[in-house]
RNA sequence: GGGUCGGUAGCUCAGUCGGUAGAGCAGCGCCCUUUUAAGGCGUUGGUCGUGGGUUCGAGCCCCACCCGACCCA
């Protein structure tokens, strides 16, 4: 950007810190801090003036001015730092030319302060500044201090601004880590290893989603971002790591909405010797442990609803949902192709000539029932031909051992037992192959070597994949993925 | 992809019937030694998202496009 095109704001910062740097270093680098606001106002809560004023305590903060009053000899000013903020006292008598410098300082500087803390006269704990020095000039101005950043492009494009001005914003990226972290620890107390595989595929596999497709020069291989790692993670499996998990993005080549965005985070595990059902009780607990530490209450407030997580989640089956969301629903007729089309077509719903009885099943539900699931409800027993990777049912093969996970009226997470049988999954892979073939292009690709693992034996197992930007939406009472997102994806700026 | 709403000063927003582009905050100058959205006086600052069109005259009306939010698919 030429100096042209600035406005006058930033040509005087500007010119402030062409001043500085005629007086030397304009971004000095030996300024230390001994303290952080939040600290001090919690450590000294109980002293009054007297007691401060009986026994100093010296102390040296930083960060950024995000006020600055200035009351001809004397000023005030706080400084935010990432524990929170404190209020510094300034004046002319115990300053001299520091105070005069001061005064060309602007909000949005980088200042370190050191001095006493005191009170003032309304009770603030302040820093009473007998030295001040600024770190690092702000050549822009920052938002409107009182109504803040509300553009929520600005947001979402600047997020160090969405960061520097709103506490909430902070609150709730803190809170994703938190999040993250109880996962990470509760499942390594139950002995999951965390693991890495491949984010680049040479066969895109393991959900059915369009992938970004990119080149590696030096292979002259066609190359895809992973859409899932659930392939790499049952090799694990069966070379006998038997419980790993791996928290990371994936990458699906589709539309932006508030549910999605083009990466997203997930956790899959995968877990030998255990079943959908243990999948299910394990879900309650992360969630149970999840809203006690984070929120310490198990009644979640999302977006205006209470959610009694303490109550039995909800298990229904994908059957049962169609028949209790489309009334006069023929019972008899579930698996029957011409009645399930003609269901779809009333609902409006487009299918593809390909669709079975289960694909139409799942069309249906996802249009009648999905969004009614607000109280935590498992959807068990899908249907075999939309879920490639999962164990049939014994007693029904037309159905799996898979489940779904869903509060709010949002799919959370995806669970099965693992399909290990080798010669089963080759020919659901077949299957797949075929729809692909007829145009289907989220169908799933023939992964031969995956095959040639389960040939060597795979455990029985158990396997989830949890969307982690949708439970952080929901534990922070956020309405966008954005919200939760530090870089959400958007259109590149013109 | 369709629909609705929005884009005006650095930020938050007004802008009437189509008739000289405004406010608060921020900034700049002056005053002010305990403020709490500090206060007082003065003052600078505009590609009204972009490009066309209608009109004597467009922030406002029409068309196309760009960016965003939300809803729908």
């Amino acid at each position: 950007m030429s100096n042209a095109d600035e406005n006058h704001l930033i040509a005087e910062r500007r010119a402030k810190l062409a001043a500085l740097r005629r007086q030397g270093a304009a971004y000095p680098n030996d300024f230390r801090r001994d303290a952080l606001a939040a600290d001090l106002l919690a450590t000294y809560a109980e002293r009054d003036a007297p007691w401060l004023e009986a026994n100093p305590v010296r102390v040296r903060v930083g960060g950024r001015m995000m006020f600055k009053r200035v009351m001809g000899k004397a000023s005030f000013a706080k400084l935010a730092d990432r524990s929170g903020a404190i209020q510094l006292f300034l004046q002319k008598d115990a300053l001299g030319a520091a105070y005069e410098a001061f005064k060309d300082y602007d909000v949005g500087d980088i200042l370190g302060a050191a001095g006493p803390l005191f009170r003032t006269r309304t009770g603030e704990l302040s820093v009473r500044v007998t030295g001040l020095e600024l770190l690092a000039k702000s050549l822009r101005p920052l938002p409107d201090k009182w109504h803040g950043l509300a553009d929520t492009e600005t947001r979402y494009r600047q997020r160090y601004l969405d960061l520097v001005m709103n506490d909430a914003s902070r609150t709730v990226f803190r809170a994703r880590t938190q999040i993250v972290r109880y996962l990470r620890d509760a499942l390594d107390a139950l002995d999951f290893l965390e693991v890495e595989t491949p984010m680049m595929h040479p066969i895109p596999g393991g959900a059915a989603a369009r992938p970004f497709v990119t080149h590696h020069n030096a292979l002259d291989a066609r190359m895809y971002l992973r859409i899932a790692p659930e392939l790499y993670l049952k090799r694990l499996i069966v070379g006998g790591l038997e419980r790993v998990y791996e928290i990371n993005r994936n990458f699906r080549n589709e539309g932006l909405s508030t549910q999605h965005n083009p990466e997203f985070t997930m956790l899959e595990l995968y877990w030998a010797y255990s079943d959908h059902n243990e999948l299910m009780q394990l879900i309650e607990r992360l969630l149970h442990g999840l809203a006690d530490s984070l929120l310490g209450t198990r009644l979640v407030n999302y977006q205006g609803r209470a959610y009694d997580l303490a109550r039995p989640f909800r298990r229904v089956t994908v059957a049962e949902l169609v028949l209790e969301h489309n009334a006069g629903f023929d019972p008899a007729r579930l698996r029957d192709v011409p009645y399930l089309r003609e269901a779809c077509g009333r609902l409006g719903l487009a299918v593809k000539p390909s669709d079975g009885a289960g694909k139409l099943q799942i069309e249906i539900f996802e249009k009648t029932a999905e969004h009614t699931l607000l109280d935590p409800t498992f959807v068990c027993a899908y249907p075999a031909e939309v879920s490639p990777l999962s164990r049939s049912n014994d007693a029904d093969p037309f159905l799996t051992d898979r489940f779904e996970f869903f509060i709010g009226g949002r799919e959370l997470a995806n669970g099965f037992s693992e399909l290990n049988d080798p010669e089963d999954q080759a020919a659901r892979f077949r299957a797949q192959v075929a729809r692909h073939e007829a145009g289907d292009d989220e169908a799933m690709h023939y992964d031969a070597d995956y095959i040639r693992a389960l040939e060597y034996a795979m455990p029985p197992t158990a396997g989830l994949g949890l969307g982690i930007d949708r439970l952080v939406m929901f534990l922070t009472d956020s309405p966008s993925i954005r919200d939760v997102l530090l870089f959400p994806q958007m259109r590149p700026e013109a």
